[in-house]
DNA sequence: ATATAAAAGATATTAATTATTCATTGATAA
DNA sequence: TTATCAATGAATAATTAATATCTTTTATAT
């Protein structure tokens, strides 16, 4: 698995460096879609001098050549995630918390919405927003 | 439609200020999903003074009471709209512009997700990505 | 008309992200 | 093996959207 992105990298030019390695490997455990921030502090034990700007640098680059998808659930800063198909995700509106919706997804026909805008479509993404198990407790 | 405004306003103890009634209804009045920044613009010349907090700080108010609502399609800032039903909006990928879609739209019964989810949800978004009809020529 | 509480405007601040700079690393060819 | 050169990482600066603060102005009720 990890031969794979490396060999996909080199394919692309670009260099497998450990801290690439790292940063997507974070990213293929967790289910948890985590921000650059996040991710930055989950490798500082590991990688003790690495720079926030790597870390946005890294993933601006697997973004752009899609071993990653960038998400943005409409709150201040993007998530990751390292399931590149498409489905949606749910966010909790108290703990921010971003979760995988399973069993639901918008029909991958764009047909009628392509007669009906003339846009020309390539993609979408549906989110959901509520509370999370924990959160809709205390409400 | 304007005195409905006013006395909403009002009836939630909110001032009718000329700079409000003026933000709310460029929104009322385009399909065009403007942010901060464009409706800043679009109303110096009606109010050369008015400052952008001001549109920031009435964007919010707005938004509070449920006369328009933020979007936010994965670019740099958000949109508003003053259409407040749920409804998908498309975005061109090159050149920013965002349009409602018609026709189609997520299944409002949350009842499938809820159970597959365990949360407790209150709202979508859906959001489609492509080129526009000026800009699928082009590619 | 006036008092007063809220809002406007100006400016400063914050926070996320991107750009720049420079030293370092690592692959390649001699 | 070593010199060379391009690519990368790290540190810092810069940018940009959005928010907070503070003073002056204005809408509204009396």
């Amino acid at each position: 698995m990890e031969e794979n992105v490396a060999s996909l990298l080199k394919k692309n030019g670009i260099k497998a460096t450990p801290q690439r390695l790292a940063i997507y490997n974070i990213l293929k455990n967790t289910k948890s879609h985590p921000s650059a921030e996040t991710i930055y502090k989950g490798l500082s034990k590991q990688f003790p001098t690495m720079s926030l700007a790597t870390v946005y640098k890294t993933l601006g680059l697997l973004s752009r050549i899609g071993l990653i998808q960038e998400i943005n659930v409409g709150e201040d800063s993007f998530r990751y995630d390292a399931n590149t198909a498409p489905h949606p995700h749910i966010v909790c509106l108290k703990c921010k918390r971003v979760d995988d919706v399973g069993g639901y997804d918008v029909p991958q026909s764009y047909d009628t919405i392509a007669k009906n805008t003339h846009y020309k479509i390539l993609s979408h993404q549906l989110y959901f927003y509520g509370y999370c198990p924990e959160c809709k407790k205390g409400e």
